[in-house]
DNA sequence: AGCACGATGCTCT
DNA sequence: GAGCATCGTGCTT
C-alpha cells in the first residue's frame, strides 16, 4: 500500500513542490469508486506579494486555507461554473499553493470519462469535474489516505520531459508576476500514456 | 484549427 | 457591481 506524500513534502518552497508534483498520483474516492490520475500540469502561487495569487488581498474567508497547514486542499470556485484544486504549501501562516491544472486518468477511467461526458481532463476545471471535486473538498488533508482525496508518489518525470513557462489565464496581472515561469507541464502530451503505463510498473516494486 | 463570446455565481471593493 | 488561476459552442479562415 502506497502512502500519501507526507506533510514535509509540502512544507518546502512552492516551486519545488510544483515541480515534484508532476508525475504524482491524485487519488479520489468517490461513491466507493477509486479514481486516480497522474498529475501532468501545475502552477505555483506564492504569497501576498504575488499579484496573481488570491492571497494578494490578504487573509479572507476564502483564502484562509492557504494560510493554514501545508498539505491541505484549497478548493475554490470561479467563472460561475468551475472548481479549482490546489495543494497548500510552505509553512503555516505563509499563503502559497500549487494549482493542479491537468491529469492523465489511469484508474477508474470509466467513471472519470462519464463525469466528463467523454471529454478530456486537461484543465483545472475539467479535472475537478472529472474527479467530482467541489467545495466539500476544501480544507481536506491531502496527507491522510482515510480522507476521500489525497496525493501519493507516482512516477519519476525527468527534467527533459517538463516544460517550464509563464502561468496562463492571468488576464490583468501586472509584471513581473505575469511572466514568472511558475508553470510546469509534461512536454509532449502524446508521451503521457507511456508515463501512465510506467506508473503501473512503478507501483509494483 | 483558431478566435470570440456567453454562461454563471462567488468574492471583494 | 466588477472581476474572475475557465469551458464549451459556434462561427470564421
Amino acid at each position: 500500500m502506497v502512502k500519501p506524500l507526507p506533510r514535509d513534502f509540502y512544507d518546502r518552497p512552492t516551486l519545488t513542490v510544483a515541480r515534484e508534483l508532476i508525475g504524482a498520483r491524485l487519488v479520489r474516492i468517490l461513491d466507493a469508486a477509486k479514481l486516480v490520475g497522474i498529475i501532468t500540469e501545475t502552477e505555483a502561487y506564492i504569497g501576498e506579494e504575488d499579484l496573481a495569487c488570491h492571497a494578494k488581498s490578504g487573509l479572507t474567508p476564502r483564502t484562509q486555507v492557504m494560510y493554514g497547514q501545508p498539505g491541505h486542499a484549497y478548493v475554490y470556485f470561479t467563472y460561475g461554473n468551475h472548481w479549482m484544486l490546489n495543494a497548500v504549501t510552505e509553512r503555516e501562516g505563509f499563503p502559497a499553493a500549487v494549482l493542479i491544472r491537468a491529469i492523465q486518468p489511469i484508474e477508474g477511467v470509466e467513471v472519470i470519462s462519464k463525469n466528463r461526458q467523454g471529454r478530456d481532463t486537461f484543465g483545472p476545471g475539467k479535472l475537478c469535474q472529472a474527479m467530482g471535486i467541489t467545495k466539500t473538498e476544501n480544507g481536506v488533508d491531502l496527507t491522510e489516505a482515510n480522507q476521500s482525496l489525497w496525493i501519493e508518489a507516482g512516477i519519476f518525470v525527468p527534467n527533459k520531459s517538463v516544460t517550464i513557462g509563464p502561468r496562463v489565464g492571468l488576464n490583468k496581472t501586472p509584471e513581473p508576476w505575469l511572466s514568472k515561469p511558475w508553470r510546469f507541464l509534461v512536454k509532449d502530451i502524446s508521451v503521457t500514456p507511456a508515463l501512465a503505463s510506467g506508473a503501473s510498473v512503478a507501483r509494483r516494486p
